[in-house]
DNA sequence: GTCTATAGCGGGATAGAC
DNA sequence: GTCTATCCCGCTATAGAC
């Protein structure tokens, strides 16, 4: 059956992107991968030319549509406190839809850095966005709204604090007796 | 050359602990574990059997290395707060030696879960262990020494200040400008 | 655009000589 | 205990028919 243009390609990323974050099937086969989608396996190198290929793209699309949804928050007009609070729930509900996110970040970035594969382009976005986000946390402290400190340190307190507990979710579920209370 | 009963065994042992939780290697393949600890391939396979069995053998050494330190700990006289300042010590140095430990164990622990190869074995001791931890910390709680609060919640966020940084800093680094001021 | 068939390689494991 | 040679499998990628 020919299906409209592109649509077996999103068909195969929506199914990389379920085996990756919310399976964590971090060395899915490309075979895995087009059984999941239901497609021949084949399809994987017409659409994306290789495993690797596939893999990179998938990753960037995570990050584009959570860079994405933070700038919005970043550039609405809310008080500070609201921004901080945005930024948690959409952490948290990202984090809940795809746990396994940021455990594959840095799975595959070590991979990369291993083999010296690291690609600066989108490196020099993403320093930006961060350093803007650092101009507003330190006119916050200028107003006494918070504790001063380097913003650097304020941003990753918050971001360890919601993070680890996704991360390291499959490992202490196991080691204590845990729900999924947290 | 032969070497004394045992020897080459642990040169293997201490190369693969090198290449998996200083630098982060962790898709290793046979053929660069043996490189790096200077020794032919099927080596290995004489001493370990397997790949497999090789890697859960280094990982499970390291946790037991990690635990017997803070049993120290734990069975002292010091206070509580002289036995977290320990913890946090040993924690640190551990996590600033083996840097990518924490990412290994959960990466690792992804895989078997999907394989459905998680053993039991060695978790009954551990949450011995774990509850112990909590007892202490409960009476800490009762003396209203520490603000009370689900054990639980304690260590995770204890642990999460602590892990965190280690985990992600191959990341972050990149992302922020970032030295290792941390 | 989709499939079948096949090439080709890289990796793990084993046999057997030394 | 250590090495060489070899087997075998799983996986990626591509050629070519439909």
């Amino acid at each position: 059956m020919i299906k409209k243009d592109t649509e077996t390609e999103e068909v195969i990323k929506q199914a990389a992107k379920r085996l990756f974050f919310v399976e964590g099937r971090f060395n899915a086969t490309t075979q895995e991968i087009a059984d999941a989608a239901g497609v021949n396996r084949t399809l994987l190198n017409y659409y994306f030319r290789s495993r690797n290929k596939l893999f990179d793209l998938v990753l960037l699309d995570a990050r584009m549509h959570f860079k994405k949804k933070m700038k919005f928050v970043f550039q609405s007009d809310l008080s500070f406190r609201e921004k901080v609070e945005q930024f948690i729930g959409i952490y948290l509900s990202e984090a809940i839809a795809y746990p396994y996110l940021e455990t594959y970040m840095v799975a595959r970035m070590n991979e990369k850095l291993e083999k010296n594969e690291f690609d600066q382009e989108h490196e020099e976005h993403a320093h930006n966005d961060i350093n803007k986000f650092f101009e507003v946390i330190k006119k916050e402290m200028d107003k006494g709204t918070i504790t001063r400190m380097n913003p650097v340190h304020f941003v990753w307190n918050l971001v360890s604090l919601l993070s680890f507990p996704i991360v390291m979710k499959p490992m202490y579920k196991r080691l204590m007796n845990l729900s999924d209370e947290e």
